[in-house]
DNA sequence: GTAGGGTTAG
């Protein structure tokens, strides 16, 4: 037993004696840490006689209704000769807030057919009641009846009823309540506000936020940690950081949720960086993190694979108990297998005290992005002798497996598994892994056909599946096919026409290549830079291809040119059709050279002692030659070398790939 | 007897 549970069982028996004594029943009700307690307590005072004095009854209702007992409660106050408002109040609201609407209204009635008359604040608990348990629509609609009842909601059913419309994402009856708000003069509540700002956010209304909050001049902290989370919701960044710093301006003091919040949106919002230095600067502020806090900032970590940020904090759970926690726990298997740690993720796997399907999934799909399938598969076995069912992410991390492996047949038996033994009907990104899973394995006209078999219309990620396995594999005709449906989806991404480019200047199709790019041109489209990411001694450095701003790059090019030298000498040929141009060979070669992927890699070699394993993560996907780059540089310098790209890990150690050149 | 804010996987 936990020390505050055996202390509240203490507290408890401070208040019991024998035989019952009905001045020390209420209390001993009120410190009651069980149901079953309860229930003996009120046997005896049956039994001695006193279970129908009124504050012993009164507390027998309280203490029933604090652990859900709506039976028990209903039978207590049936029994009470005198039957209060309050007493009738509180069953109705914990009828409610049990999801019971049909319980709590039939209490209404009998309420009132017994000659007591509800008052404002036996309806606000009716409509808090279901807006908790979920019943978000009767919520509203108790709501409502009250107002025709001739009630006026007060501030507080107001909130309630607004934080119900979010739920059920219902924009125009949230204006109906926001005109109403205005009208019965509780607009300009702090709990008001906050309670708009959440429903707006939740409707996909940022204009609507930052309305509201113009409008307001009494919000506080809840208020400004509502306006961040809405506004992140609605990707809203900046107006978030902007609005976050006015509230500081305007005296608001700031708490741990709202410093969690603002990480959280930088996070959820791809802003990892900036989420760093928050969560830095909430640390400097003297705001503590606490069990929220670290499952928010995780991620950035993840991302970034800042390796040594990610231990302290979990450190940091270690001495404030916060690993046991199901967010902390899955949050950082999924932070050490995104750092390369897979190992270490396993390890946080199995001393979690309890799991859930997103901490199964964490597992399985860090197994899948180091390409190990067998693992991965292995894993999702044991799920299912365990009590966790399997979701669809659960099957996008397997599926993601397969194709990894080229596992072509157990993809395909997933696939089906999913469908028929555990009745999930495939979505977008499951076809996704089904034409890759195909298409890496050279099945180009299979993943087509699975393509125009697809019961809705292929998105974005399909048809760019099947683009990169036509790279891989150098076919042009349905290369065509796919650029063609990706040009109309997203006219935007550059990645596709480079690819498009690329295929064509393979096969030394530079017609095709000099169509790519004048498009490109005329559209104004740029080729996304590369970008990489080393962590260095606690530091994370970003490194662009082709830019020298680094202020180690003169050493970084020196490394470099010596390694270039070597693979030269040791025969290594770099490939050279994986680039967009078509130029002199030695341009190209320049050109190669300067991909962050190595930029990092190199600064990593001279920073770092003798044997240092190297982690680089790329916001691309590596290239042919930049992985034939890092085999040798593996073997050459003996170091074992992790590069995560946008799609796995690559592990290079002794002249090997863990992906064995599949990929 | 009634009210508003932050969390993990793809």
């Amino acid at each position: 037993m936990s020390r505050s549970s055996s202390s509240s069982v203490l507290n408890f028996l401070r208040h019991v004696s024998f035989p019952p004594d009905p001045r020390l029943l209420p209390s001993a009700l009120k410190s009651c840490p069980a149901l079953r307690l309860a229930r003996a307590l009120h046997a005896a005072a049956a039994v001695a006689g006193f279970s129908r004095d009124p504050f012993v009854s009164s507390s027998l209702l309280h203490a029933y209704l604090r652990f859900g007992a709506t039976a028990d409660a209903c039978s207590v106050l049936d029994g009470m000769p005198h039957k209060t408002i309050v007493g009738w109040s509180a069953l109705i609201a914990g009828h409610a807030t049990r999801g019971d609407a049909e319980g709590a209204w039939g209490l209404l009635e009998r309420m009132r057919s017994d000659g007591v008359e509800p008052n404002v604040i036996t309806w606000n608990g009716l409509v808090s009641g279901l807006n908790r348990s979920g019943r978000a629509r009767d919520a509203v609609l108790a709501l409502v009846r009250m107002h025709g009842e001739g009630f006026l909601p007060d501030a507080t059913g107001v909130s309630c009823a607004l934080s119900a419309v979010g739920d059920v994402r219902d924009v125009s009856v949230g204006e109906q309540l926001h005109g109403y708000a205005v009208k019965a003069g509780c607009r300009l509540d702090a709990c008001v506000a906050t309670a708009l700002i959440d429903m707006y956010g939740k409707c996909g209304r940022a204009d609507d936020i930052v309305q509201v909050f113009d409008e307001s001049s009494n919000m506080d902290v809840a208020s400004c940690n509502a306006l961040v989370a809405g506004l992140s919701r609605n990707a809203q960044v900046s107006e978030a950081l902007r609005l976050f710093r006015e509230f500081v301006g305007r005296g608001v003091e700031l708490n741990v949720v709202s410093w969690t919040s603002i990480v959280a949106c930088c996070v959820q919002n791809g802003r990892d960086l900036e989420a760093v230095d928050l969560f830095r600067e909430m640390q400097s502020e003297g705001i503590e993190p606490n069990s929220v806090t670290i499952p928010c900032v995780l991620p950035a970590f993840a991302n970034i694979a800042a390796l040594m940020h990610g231990r302290s904090a979990h450190c940091f759970s270690l001495r404030k108990g916060f690993h046991h926690d199901i967010y902390v726990g899955s949050a950082l298997v999924d932070m050490y297998a995104k750092c390369g740690r897979v190992r270490d993720a396993r390890m946080i796997f199995e001393a979690m005290p309890s799991r859930n399907v997103v901490s199964w999934n964490a597992m399985i799909g860090g197994y899948a992005m180091h390409g190990e399938a067998e693992n991965a598969v292995q894993l999702f076995r044991s799920m299912q002798s365990s009590k966790e069912k399997p979701d669809l992410v659960t099957f996008t991390c397997v599926l993601g497996a397969c194709s990894q492996a080229g596992w072509t047949e157990e993809g395909r038996s997933y696939f089906n598994e999913m469908q028929h033994k555990h009745g999930i009907s495939p979505r977008m990104e499951h076809y996704a892994c089904i034409v890759t899973l195909l298409g890496r394995a050279g099945k180009l006209d299979d993943a087509y056909d699975n393509i125009n078999q697809m019961p809705f219309e292929p998105d974005g990620c399909i048809w760019g599946s099947l683009l990169s396995s036509c790279r891989i594999h150098g076919n042009v005709v349905l290369a065509e096919v796919a650029a063609e449906n990706l040009f109309q989806l997203e006219p935007e991404n550059a990645g596709n026409y480079v690819l498009l480019s690329n295929i064509y200047a393979s096969k030394k199709m530079w017609n095709g290549v000099n169509r790519v790019r004048d498009t490109m041109k005329n559209v104004g489209l740029k080729k996304e830079k590369g970008c990489s990411w080393i962590e260095i001694k606690n530091k994370v450095h970003m490194l662009l291809a082709g830019d020298s701003s680094h202020p180690m790059m003169a050493a970084i090019t020196e490394k470099l040119k010596h390694l270039t030298m070597e693979m030269r000498r040791l025969g290594f040929a770099p490939s050279t059709d994986y680039v967009l141009h078509d130029v002199e060979e030695q341009e190209k070669d320049d050109i190669l050279s300067v991909h962050s992927e190595k930029l990092a890699v190199a600064l990593g070699l001279i920073s770092t002692s003798h044997g240092t394993t190297l982690r680089v993560i790329k916001n691309l996907r590596i290239c042919g030659d930049c992985h034939e780059a890092m085999k040798f540089i593996s073997s050459f310098e003996r170091r074992e070398i992790y590069v995560r790209d946008t799609n796995r890990f690559h592990h290079f150690k002794d002249g090997k790939c863990s992906c064995a050149d599949y990929w």
